[in-house]
DNA sequence: TTTTATATTAACAAATTGTGAAGTCAAATC
DNA sequence: GATTTGACTTCACAATTTGTTAATATAAAA
């Protein structure tokens, strides 16, 4: 069987819906995790990155708002995919479940395919960015998956949090990012770190590249320059 | 209301929906324009090159399914969210609609704001947050996003209250902004400052641009004028 | 001319960022 | 299990930039 590459995460607590949503999702090529509680998808979440989860609201443990929540805070999360599928059809849980975070919510009961084509739909929307795309500006090279920052031919090891770091600056050259927009970015929304830690970083991936390209904008933000 | 910046053409042809949808989206800060079938949408489409368009499937002229099909034909729309609308409820078009190309697929009758909310959430999705408005007069450049001004193809370095001060009066050149309403603007309601302080930054601002595009309307205030 | 509002300049205060050192913690190595 | 290593953070202080004021000069209106 030809697999798509994508991993996915379906969490709810009947077995039988866990089980027809599977089958659908492998016929498809996914590769495909279940969790049938909150806690546990949070768990096999961290366990195995899948690109998309698919979360039923009403789980023991932890609700999926409540796991939508938690995953949405971590940078780790931010890029996936996810998915509210729920026997709830009120407006006000609909629009809150979007706002949480999720990319779709489907309500039960829903035919395991048209929630096939939806997953589909939004892989489809989602990779026409692709998240790892390397990033080559002059003599500079930064390749985010095999994590690695190459200048005039010398190779550069940056920490993960540099890496991060300069990957966003780079990814869109000469747009500032206020220091909040950095922090949420590359630490996470709920982190609190101090307000020197952003320069420390800074400081340092400028040093490793020897380079001049990022630029302070004073009571601002910073932004990539070449 | 600050506006998105984000266009939306919603294509129906029962007017009282095409309103308060319309109505509730424009409520969101997004700017929308309205076609009544097929045809005319395709050509708002082409004029005004939206960024997310809403298709009701049954209009005359053209179904919602062919201008979605004509439109993803083209690479300029390659990019542009296509949401369809529809009374129709069965499984084969609801699949079939996001097969051609679809980004969401929502049944009548909706909610205006869970709609609104499946809309938030794609732009959310596809990263295309607002950016703000790139101002070019003549040969002066101002961009908020890169916190650029450039003037005769020469970069000129603003601090951040000359460069708020600049991008308030340029963003309505030959208006006179009262001294009150660029201390509001500028400095923000509570702030109190002095009477000079304005002053001194419309000086900075018009020594560093080298240009004399500021005016002074005595008693009254400033306006910018090429 | 007199009055009033704005321009200019320099000095000062405030806010922001840069830097080196040191501490914390967890993972890797011995 | 102890030790080492490295990533990450914080701190204190230096360096820098920005914002504001005050004093004075200039120009426009009355």
């Amino acid at each position: 069987m030809l697999t798509k590459g994508k991993k996915i995460l379906i969490a709810d607590d009947e077995a039988d819906i866990l089980e027809i949503i599977q089958y659908n999702l492998v016929k498809e090529g996914y590769d495909v995790i279940t969790a049938k509680d909150g806690d546990e998808a949070l768990l096999k979440a961290k366990n195995n990155k899948p690109d998309l989860i698919i979360l039923d609201i009403m789980m023991p443990k932890k609700t999926g708002d409540e796991v939508c929540e938690i995953l949405r805070s971590q940078p780790a999360f931010k890029n996936t995919l996810i998915v509210f599928l729920t026997a709830l059809n009120d407006e006000s849980s609909h629009i809150k479940g979007l706002e949480t975070g999720a990319d779709d919510y489907v309500s039960k009961p829903v035919s395991p395919k048209v929630l096939v084509s939806r997953v589909n739909a939004l892989f489809r929307r989602v990779n026409m960015e692709p998240e790892g795309k390397v990033l080559k500006i002059e003599n500079l090279t930064i390749d985010p998956d095999k994590f690695e920052v190459v200048v005039e031919d010398k190779d550069v090891t940056l920490a993960k949090k540099e890496f991060e770091l300069l990957y966003l600056l780079a990814s869109r050259p000469g747009r500032v990012f206020l220091r909040n927009e950095i922090l949420n970015q590359v630490w996470g929304n709920d982190v609190i770190v101090g307000d020197r830690t952003i320069d420390v970083h800074i400081r340092k991936v400028r040093q490793k590249l020897g380079l001049d390209c990022i630029t302070t904008v004073k009571g601002v933000g910073y932004k990539f320059s070449l």
